[in-house]
DNA sequence: CATCGAACCAACC
DNA sequence: GGTTGGTTCGATG
């Protein structure tokens, strides 16, 4: 299901700039400590994993708007294109309490659901 | 669990 | 039109 906008009176599909507008608004509801999956964001956008990496990439206000929290659905890190690369990536992660299980996986216990923070 | 190949899809060239 | 990602999934050991 694609994501829809609806603007001056009609509905048409998201582009990539409304995209990455939700994107950071579902962002800044990742409370400190939790990560979340670049599936979730991409299952909540309704579009390709992938192409949430490229969102994550295209926010230039890392990491005020923290990127840093979204991570691979298997645990491992993923990726951070933003200064510092992915050990400042995995720095703020550990910061801010993540919980490691091994140098490559966060634990289970460290991913907050979107379904968790936009409901109630 | 770890590795591997294939699927994914919009951008970019 | 082919390649490329901040990925995922299913199959296989």
């Amino acid at each position: 299901m694609p994501l829809l906008v609806y603007e001056n009176g009609n509905v048409r599909k998201a582009g990539i700039i409304d995209m990455l507008e939700a994107a950071k608004a579902l962002l800044l509801l990742i409370p400190i400590g939790k990560v979340t999956s670049y599936k979730e964001l991409a299952l909540a956008l309704g579009v390709n994993p992938r192409l949430v990496g490229k969102l994550m990439k295209m926010n230039d206000e890392a990491p005020i708007i923290p990127c840093h929290r979204v991570v691979r659905s298997n645990g491992e890190i993923g990726g951070y294109s933003a200064v510092g690369g992915v050990d400042f990536k995995r720095k703020l992660l550990e910061l801010e309490g993540v919980k490691f299980k091994n140098k490559r996986k966060i634990n289970r216990n460290s991913f907050i659901s979107l379904r968790e923070l936009t409901i109630n």
